[in-house]
DNA sequence: TCAACTGGATACTGTCACTCTCTAATACTG
DNA sequence: CAGTATTAGAGAGTGACAGTATCCAGTTGA
């Protein structure tokens, strides 16, 4: 097909279209003349790829083009996979946070403290040290609630990550990571209205339901 | 204290407190003249929670303002602050996305489907939406998977939730749910990491670690 | 054949979060 | 008390970002 009908069909607009061709984020169709190219499916396939990544994703242009960058050229050996992916959406806290209590926190739980990790762990210290120096308390035993949460989350992941084939892995990584990050906090809402509503009790006739982790 | 001295303590720039006067994020000092004014550490205090929603919690200026103004003005009477609170903070999704799977499967949970969460159950439907036009299959039952694991989060959270006094609990709510958001996606890919650990093995010797939840 | 479409380059737009400059009026310093 | 430094307040300017728009020469389909 041609841009014009790529851009019907794909909903982007064509001036977009030239732009993320530019950006190298969408792979040249093929040339049939000067200026004249055909493109196919997978340009549309990608086109989507790249509303869901800079859309709900969030990411930016340079982001986005790293993440499929990752995806294109699957060069990692499985294991770092985590890393790269991890690498392209995270944002490195700009000072050194203090690592202390959190890694005494994540022994407690039996997690990993090592060379490897420091990054994450960096990570989740700057979050905490956002939340201190805002003034906000987390409750007691917050932490290791939430820690406990997010590795049920991660381990059902990790769990159901393909392993037949480096592309399977690296595209479910890469996007997994990404993707979900927007479905978790939107759930978490959700979640928190529906933890509230069984706390405080049902304001409207919808007491029935079964319920699970209904607070004593 | 003057304003180069708020800027000094602070670390904030002065011609960016400036800025946030006029934005109103930071509330005026006190006049002592027509060009002299006196700031004091509730002047420090909201510059740092200013810089916590701004930065980690990755706020524009305008949800900032929102959030403070909710913050200062708690009108809302309890049951009603976490929608307030949601609704500063989340992007409401351009397009109507389908609900159905997503009720369907909260149905399942035992969750409510009701008109009161349709904004929540809207943004889970569109994130959802936005993994299935990228092209990336969720894992079977990984959307239960998730759902159940923020509520437990969300069980925890609304259980240490303060009643004694409005502003309390306004506050715990606003700043809970913006500023921990960073902290569980650092923490999911910590836990990712952790949890690959767990399932392909070790690649140092660090095998002895207790380690609940491992994978069989 | 000729209007419509195309690739490619360059220039422009709007938004955002600051950052700079300016003015007139204080405030400290010697 | 002279002179330098600060200040409040307002407007204009900056740089990054994510597109949009314009233009040109070549190509295509009716």
């Amino acid at each position: 097909m041609r841009i014009s009908e790529l851009s019907r069909r794909s909903g982007v607009p064509l001036a977009t279209i030239k732009f993320y061709l530019r950006e190298r984020l969408l792979h040249e169709g093929r040339l049939t003349s000067a200026t004249q190219a055909r493109y196919d499916e997978s340009h549309l396939a990608r086109l989507r790829l790249i509303q869901a990544l800079t859309g709900p994703a969030g990411l930016s242009v340079a982001k986005t083009r790293r993440v499929l960058t990752l995806i294109d050229e699957p060069t990692a050996p499985t294991l770092d996979l985590l890393g790269s992916a991890h690498e392209v959406v995270s944002h490195p806290p700009a000072e050194e946070p203090p690592l202390e209590q959190v890694d005494a926190a994540l022994r407690r739980l039996g997690w990993e403290v090592s060379e490897e990790n420091q990054a994450h762990r960096a990570e989740v210290a700057a979050a905490v040290a956002a939340i201190g120096v805002a003034d906000f308390a987390l409750p007691e035993r917050a932490f290791e609630g939430y820690a406990t949460a997010m590795l049920e989350v991660a381990a059902m992941e990790i769990a159901a990550m393909p392993t037949e084939s480096a592309e399977a892995a690296v595209r479910y990584v890469v996007l997994g990571t990404v993707l979900v990050e927007p479905l978790l906090l939107a759930l978490r809402r959700l979640a928190q209205q529906e933890a509230s509503k069984r706390r405080f009790g049902p304001p409207s006739e919808a007491a029935r339901t079964p319920g699970q982790h209904v607070q004593p």
